[in-house]
RNA sequence: GUGGGUAUGGCCUAGUUGGCUAAGGCGUCAGAUUGUGGCUCUGAAGAUCGUGGGUUCGAGUCCCAUUACCCACCCCA
């Protein structure tokens, strides 16, 4: 028979058992910090018609959805989830109490070029929160104060989240008379991290048609920098000439004044007047989080305030605000850089529980016992030497065996042994299950911060 | 989509101007050690050198094609 040798697509992540705990320990803290906002958990199919999934059309999305048909059926693979919540939204608006918060942790495809941290198929973790005609701004102060409990609850402190408003750059551009150019210049200004300011100019002086002076006004303005008070002051020097300009920066003054409440440090914080977010349909409020010692890491985490979420479906107008973290290139990189806490439980099991008599009753009790603790307990019933099942329980890095033959039995007691110090004692199992949730209940971080 | 690079046991690699049974490390399995894992030592299994063709007395090595993968750009999370 012809072997068929097995392998994984490019493009797709899949991890060995300790990683995957890690992995899952992520979207656990995720889960509970958004819900801890009251965002209602959301899951919408991985496979949706195509016409829906491409209702906005436009070149990127076209170009890398993942469409076949089955049958007559024409669908695609989601490479989103803001157009499912669109059409989700969209489909039951009359039966959601606005504003709707949902969280939702699922895979998207795009079917792109592979590449470090770049996957063709990866985990998206998102908020949102959308709006029935208004959705205050309130909001848009309160995502900050997710990401940066979410962070937190990673165990990280080195992080920053970095502000803007792209009513301010619109405004702005408009006094220059570019507003029809907005586009280009915002995707051009959003690199000047990543490519500096010469580089930034050239390609709006060749490939945005700017002039020398305009060019040179837009990096003036958005070389401002400092404090949030002082990147704030300083752009109350542009204000009463734009309107729009003047609604960016109330909204962005709004976004900042209630951080403190929300329990957010200034210096996890920040106004920075380059951040844009590639994507057009942005119209307020953008978010981008940042590691302050990855920094070529780029944004972990980013989002930002729309307009129209589900024009395409239904006449209503549906604002919203979001944001989205890419867990599974997040996952990837700290993974790659060695961040994840090695000291964080990667076991399957709290506890391995070996037999060493033929009668398995016993054993089979104790661990239920143990089990009755809130432990996961896993029991090994294979016939196997001593050693081997010793071997076993080093394998998957449990951090407790238990060990039970018959003298143990006799004296209605179990040993238990600490598979790092190789400490043994016996214990009745209840004081056994107390030792073992000691361990399993300290505060470990996932993140290591370096 | 555009441009560049790589391909050798499960994993990482060595392999000289083309020349004997393709070398090493990690891992796996067995034993030293029969109620005690990790460390050490000994041994074993495991490769049609990505695939197809060509040049040659002879190809892992050179040439062509092909596939897959990697990197950069584009775009993004």
């Amino acid at each position: 028979m012809d072997i068929i040798k097995p392998r994984t697509l490019s493009g797709f992540m899949e991890l060995l058992p300790d990683k995957q705990i890690r992995f899952e320990k992520l979207v656990q803290i995720l889960r509970d910090t958004y819900a801890s906002y009251g965002f209602a958990p959301l899951d919408t199919p991985a496979i949706e018609d195509a016409q829906i999934l491409l209702a906005k059309g436009g070149g990127e999305t076209e170009k890398q959805i993942y469409r076949f048909t089955k049958g007559d059926s024409d669908l695609a693979l989601r490479f989103d989830l803001t157009v499912p919540l669109a059409k989700y939204v969209a489909l039951h608006c009359n039966e959601l109490a606005f504003p709707f918060r949902r969280f939702q942790i699922s895979k998207v495809y795009r079917g792109e070029r592979a590449q470090r941290g770049r996957f063709r198929e990866f985990y998206q973790a998102d908020i949102d929160i959308i709006g029935d005609g208004k959705l205050d701004i309130l909001n848009e102060a309160e995502i900050p104060a997710i990401i940066y409990k979410v962070f937190r609850g990673f165990g990280l402190s080195r992080f920053q989240i970095r502000v803007n408003n792209r009513k301010i750059l619109s405004g702005f551009y408009d006094m220059l008379g570019l507003g029809d150019k907005s586009g280009d210049i915002m995707r051009t200004v959003d690199k000047l991290d990543k490519i500096g300011a010469d580089k930034v100019k050239l390609i709006l002086l060749e490939d945005c048609g700017l002039t020398e002076a305009q060019a040179d006004e837009i990096l003036r303005f958005i070389a401002i920098r400092g404090t949030n008070g002082e990147v704030l002051s300083a752009l109350e020097g542009y204000l009463g000439k734009n309107e729009l300009f003047d609604t960016g920066v109330a909204e962005l003054k709004a976004v900042t004044a209630n951080l403190a409440a929300f329990g957010v440090p200034e210096e996890n914080f920040a106004v920075d007047l380059t951040i844009a977010r590639g994507l057009d349909y942005y119209t307020g409020t953008v978010y981008e989080t940042t590691l302050l010692d990855h920094p070529e890491i780029g944004s972990v985490c980013s989002g930002g305030r729309y307009d129209n979420l589900a024009g395409y479906y239904i006449e209503k107008q549906l604002p919203g605000v979001g944001i989205s973290i890419g867990l599974t290139r997040l996952f990837y990189v700290l993974d790659e850089q060695d961040l994840l806490n090695p000291a964080l439980p990667s076991a399957p099991a709290d506890a391995l529980v070996l037999p060493m008599t033929d009668d398995m009753a016993p054993a089979i009790s104790l661990a239920e016992t143990l089990r009755s603790f809130g432990l996961r307990v896993q029991l090994y019933g294979e016939q196997k030497k001593f050693k081997q099942k010793m071997a076993y329980a080093n394998k998957l890095q449990v951090p407790f065996a238990v060990l039970l033959g018959e003298d143990e039995i006799a004296q209605g007691l179990c040993s238990l042994k600490n598979m790092a110090t190789g400490e043994q004692q016996l214990l009745t199992p209840q004081e056994a299950a107390k030792v073992i949730l000691d361990a399993v209940n300290a505060d470990i971080p996932v993140i290591l911060e370096k």
